[in-house]
DNA sequence: GATTTTCCGTAAGTTTACTACATATTAACC
DNA sequence: GGTTAATATGTAGTAAACTTACGGAAAATC
């Protein structure tokens, strides 16, 4: 906001421009401020500061207030800014926790365009699920297995590709093969999503949307990769694959209504204290 | 703010109770609407709205939506609410995620009082170092196994009790066991904690500050337990959990210095566009 | 069952945001 | 250089918003 305000200077009147520079050098008191406060700090009229504000595309002067507190607040919170050699540890965990919980941020604004439902109402109905990747994602793979297990769905992890090409190929209609990949480059990946939906298996690719693997997949969810440049950052995305998969298994778990419910609570009561 | 009202709710009256419930469920709606709008939405008068304000230390109305706005948009914002059965599979989305993100923010605000260099400085001189945990906390382990295996030092994941009472019973004095668990109430690990001390090993704990297991500890992260009462809410602390292992491994790549950080940009290079 | 306290809504008052119109100022053009 | 068009700015008014004051109802207390 305060960015788009300092950029729309040029454009503007005399007296608006007036306007925006007390805004800029004021922005606290601004969020607070009437109209009239503004125009008298500004030597203008209310109507100016009213244009002002319709001139940045805003619906009225209530709304600069409003959209002002919330770029106060936000501002870098939560940047991603790369770890260097001559940090102090302490600075350093700040950047990684920031660098985490920014991953995990984007995640969410992004969920609004991915087919959840669609995936909890596949898995919902499915004979089995499996859960594919390797490496880093291996390890999401077998924590989504261990979690969905608890539904009472029988639920595998698929840690190297033959295993993967195996699964894929003796698939059958009403099974669901759960892609994990950042990048989506392992051409066997794509092959095994190839394999398994001519068998009328379903597959779920978690993957960037551009690869070869996504446009294989009867369900993406587009994840794009973080270029990560530095070598300190660790894979933050992985997070955000972890907590993709909750939200999944809690649709799930909803679609698969009081049942499903009842067996969660069993198996976290038979924890009851533990872990 | 958002947690100011959550928490301020038992102390409302009935109708000032139902004005802070719609506000919590409708953040982005309250921003921007009129005294009229909520008091029509709650089926209450607008002055009771307003005095829900006043109950909050606001100076009137107009000071709820700047401070709303601002919490919208910062770091606080994710409040953890339950899921119920008949959300909207967006709905239970959102709040997942939430509860994800509030984890790890609390776990960066955690992060000041956690020995971190202590940490670090152990495992720089390590001559193994073995990750233990059990259910969810296993893969963890496993997770940050692999890792730190990456640093190139020797590493392994200790997943059943027979495996961990094994490893601490041969334990040399530079050898480093991290423990794992959520609630520190599995005695094996206590014992293992205690073997292992004798030997002369460092015992890092990552667990409940309360339990015996942390008193056992050389380095201890203390890690509070939400309590769960909900079905439907997974373990979001394990999010904070990884994260956290992330950043002890930023961290200990920062004590060994360019050596560490030659292998991990390897490690990188050898899966460049892949994994 | 009476009395006090708290809670809530109606109605009035005041401020504030917004609109319509009029005037000044600048820019363009003949 | 004067006239016209266009833009910029201000004035006045209006409708809607926020706030206050007061009175009645419900709940709690004795």
């Amino acid at each position: 906001m305060l960015t788009q305000i300092s950029s729309a200077i040029p454009s503007l009147s005399p007296s608006e421009k007036r306007v925006a520079e007390w805004i800029l050098e004021h922005p606290k008191e601004a969020t607070d401020a009437t109209l009239a406060h503004i125009a008298g700090e500004c030597r203008t009229s209310e109507p100016t500061v009213l244009r002002f504000c319709r001139r940045l595309g805003l619906g009225g002067f209530r709304e600069l207030g409003i959209r002002l507190a919330g770029s106060l607040s936000a501002p870098g919170s939560y940047v991603h800014r790369d770890v260097s050699a001559n940090d102090s540890t302490s600075d350093a965990a700040m950047k990684v926790m920031d660098a985490s919980i920014q991953s995990l941020v984007e995640m969410r604004t992004a969920l609004s365009g991915m087919p959840i439902d669609e995936a909890a109402r596949a898995m919902a109905e499915a004979r089995q699920i499996a859960f594919a990747g390797l490496g880093a994602s291996g390890h999401v793979a077998r924590d989504a297995c261990h979690k969905f297990f608890r539904l009472g769905i029988p639920c595998s992890s698929l840690l190297d590709t033959p295993m993967i090409l195996q699964f894929a190929s003796i698939a059958e209609p009403d099974d669901v093969l759960v892609l994990l990949s950042h990048t989506g480059r392992w051409q066997e990946f794509e092959q095994a999503a190839t394999i398994a939906r001519e068998r009328g298996a379903t597959v779920v690719a978690i993957t960037n949307p551009e690869s070869d693997l996504a446009s294989e997949a009867s369900i993406l969810f587009p994840c794009r990769v973080v270029e990560d440049t530095n070598v300190y950052t660790p894979m933050s995305s992985r997070l955000g694959q972890l907590a993709l998969l909750d939200v999944i298994l809690v649709a799930l778990a909803l679609v698969r209504g009081s049942a499903a419910t009842e067996r969660l609570k069993l198996s976290k009561d038979a924890l009851l204290g533990n872990t």
